[in-house]
DNA sequence: TAGTGGTCTAGACCACTCC
DNA sequence: GAGTGGTCTAGACCACTAA
């Protein structure tokens, strides 16, 4: 902890910068075991206590994860706290409930500009789509639609390669390519023609509609993702203090 | 931190649970300077460390605040945490975009079924009716449908008692009503005829509701509040890690 | 048994607020 | 100046994990 920027910046903060540093630039991915507190505290020239408070801090911003006995982890991206999945099933009561999905369609084609657009391709470029659909029990509830960066998940349209619910692990474990972040705009929407049919539901129909952009390392997005949902099957609860 | 139960909880969770319970049985109410760190210390015979960390991680979740050379205060409830104000106009580029609100309706009247019984009524009873309208500039967004218990802020329907943006900050003030928690759920639906009407929108355009309990002491519920927002002024961002 | 995080203490010094 | 929270240290002891 040296640098010239001494001025009024906590240790505690210090210590949380650097590790932050460690994780941005590289040195630590998602899963890697960080430097003991003791290992750090000597490094860095500073109390165990300190380091503490700020593993304690990151800890709360899920950025880490501890485990007593074991050490302390670069948190894994999460996608558990997707928007979607605060919603529940039914009016709110429903806890967890699972849902299965299923592969409807896979290709590489011609993205819609809005995909190519934000995953930096020149419009009319080739991505690799995949639709699925999402059921709980055998009642279609939602509608995927996923663009990749075809060059980032090569051979992922072929039907051989298993696609599990969770596709991110097959992008980190098959391809290698760490997820490190993600970002979701939900809004509400009607259902159009081809969505209503397959969610076996009135054109019009009011639907959730959730936006997602996930992204790996060097802010680099790698996929454009599109999730539409019955409206009657998710709410979101909330309490405020 | 006397009792039988010095089975394996920590000294910092206990002095947490000796502070929630002081809110939660009325002992400090929202807005209340609690005692100092170290005469927490003393009374509770645990170290200023200690009681440190349980006001930390009460600050953490939101129920106390500190201000430093000032002392640690219970929260009052910040309906700025409302999933509304999470909403942001346009699609999701806004910032903190001001909503104006105009009370379009106010009167004593038979309350619907599930306000009467979410309330504690039974069905077909008067209830406080207060409808507004919020705009953007001119533009309507958003109506509000509230109904309250009669007896609890009498008075309230007369047209010469002005009712503020913030209507909460009315009840505890004039009404001397403490506002503790609320519980909100945010689906979507479409809009009804009278709903695209006064939002000037087309009827069944896709609309988001926000259904709203608000509590007061004693876990009584006493308002139930319904908005509905246009779906294409409002969405929700979120970050994934 | 050695190493990790988890709890708890005691005390120093600083920064902010109010009288 | 007295009282509050904010930062930081040093060290004790406990609980869990692994070899």
């Amino acid at each position: 902890m040296n640098q010239l920027a001494d001025r009024h910046i906590p240790l505690y903060k210090r210590v949380e910068n650097h590790i932050l540093a460690d994780i941005d630039e590289g040195r630590l991915i998602p899963g890697d075991l960080i430097p003991s507190e003791p290992q750090l505290a000597t490094k860095l020239g500073v109390s165990q206590g300190t380091v503490k408070k700020a593993i304690d801090n990151l800890v709360n911003e899920k950025r880490l994860y501890r485990h007593q006995g074991k050490g302390t982890y670069v948190s894994t991206v999460d996608f558990n706290n997707s928007l979607f999945r605060f919603f529940s099933y039914g009016d709110g009561t429903g806890k967890g409930v699972r849902i299965h999905k299923e592969v409807s369609e896979r290709a590489l084609k011609t993205g819609p500009k809005y995909a190519c657009s934000q995953l930096g391709y020149k419009p009319e470029s080739e991505l690799l789509y995949i639709q699925r659909c999402g059921y709980i029990q055998d009642l279609p509830i939602l509608v995927e639609h996923c663009w990749w960066c075809p060059e980032v998940v090569p051979g992922m349209e072929q039907p051989d390669v298993h696609i599990p619910d969770l596709m991110y692990a097959l992008v980190v474990e098959k391809y290698d390519v760490p997820v490190v972040r993600a970002e979701e705009t939900l809004t509400a929407d009607v259902a159009d023609k081809e969505t209503a049919q397959i969610l076996g539901i009135p054109e019009k129909s009011p639907v959730i509609v959730l936006i997602r952009h996930t992204y790996s390392r060097a802010n680099k997005m790698i996929e454009y993702r599109k999730t539409v949902g019955r409206a009657d099957k998710f709410s979101y609860k909330a309490e405020i203090r």
